[in-house]
DNA sequence: AAACTCGTCAACCGCACGCAG
DNA sequence: ACTGCGTGCGGTTGACGAGTT
């Protein structure tokens, strides 16, 4: 007989979570922990397959999560981690807290690859490309290379430094550079209003705690083993959410706050 | 202004894995 | 050893916004 799908699908919402379903989910797992996530929907008063709430907790709404864009280095980290794992996406995130594997794994497919490209690297073997002389061969890179500008940059890019980026951006422009940096100031600005936000909760410790885990950071974050916060730190997490709540201006959401489940 | 193209990323799908019974 | 279940993982899709024509 075949597998049982994960969930019966007939009844449930798919695509986009709505800021109330996050605010429900949030709310529910910050009480209740984890147990076993083909039930925390139906607890949750969600009617999403616990697949799907267990991705979304994952991915976006998890407290220890790190935004924002990738820093230099960090693209350099994984690039290095890569050539030696492969697309194993969530040992590569074990070196990244904060990251997630998704997160890893969709910018190593619409960024760093195409850099790899450009720099003359295969990025599944992070070896140079060899160039095949034939006129007919049409591999990606070479379709990428098509504009002349492309071709420029590959060229003057010398890839045996090893993942050390060209000072030039792929349009080879300080313009665009300029604009990039300028861009980088405003996700500071931004970060900077997180840390503020979730900076001042010390949920490393808080999570440390009620997980009772290791102190490594694990990408499979989970609170299986956590049992539900005492009645002395409810008030930091009344607090948190509240933060949570100013930060995703989840102001429609204020008649939820009296049915939260620890008020 | 509309149509089209492209890039990004959240979310889904299905298989693999580990564990308990 | 086998089976069933829950979860983890990686590949893929599709919605959406930005840029271009």
């Amino acid at each position: 007989m075949g597998r049982q799908p994960c969930c019966d699908k007939v009844g449930l919402k798919r695509g986009p979570w709505t800021i109330e379903e996050d605010h429900k989910l949030i709310n529910f797992i910050l009480n209740n922990g984890i147990h076993c996530w083909r039930m925390v929907p139906r607890l949750a008063g969600l009617l999403r397959c616990g697949k799907s709430c267990r991705l979304r907790w994952i991915n976006y709404l998890r407290p220890d999560l790190k935004r924002g864009g990738f820093t230099e280095a960090e693209e350099n980290e994984i690039i290095q981690l890569h050539s030696r794992l492969g697309n194993r996406w969530s040992k590569i995130a074990a070196h990244f807290p904060g990251r997630t594997d998704n997160e890893i794994k969709n910018h190593w497919n619409t960024r760093i690859k195409k850099r790899l490209k450009l720099l003359g690297l295969d990025p599944v073997t992070h070896k140079p490309i060899e160039k095949k002389g034939n006129s007919g061969d049409k591999n990606e890179t070479a379709l990428e290379s098509n504009s002349p500008k492309g071709r420029e940059d590959s060229m003057e890019v010398n890839f045996m430094d090893n993942y050390n980026y060209s000072k030039k951006d792929s349009l080879g422009t300080e313009e665009k550079r300029d604009k990039v940096e300028l861009n980088l100031e405003e996700t500071n600005d931004l970060l900077n209003n997180y840390d503020i936000c979730w900076g001042s909760l010390d949920f490393g410790s808080w999570m440390n705690q009620e997980t009772n885990t290791n102190t490594t950071y694990s990408p499979s974050f989970s609170l299986e083993n956590s049992s539900n916060p005492s009645v002395g730190e409810s008030s930091s997490l009344q607090e948190w959410v509240g933060r949570v709540d100013s930060l995703l201006s989840w102001d429609g959401f204020s008649y939820l706050e009296q049915n939260i489940f620890f008020l």
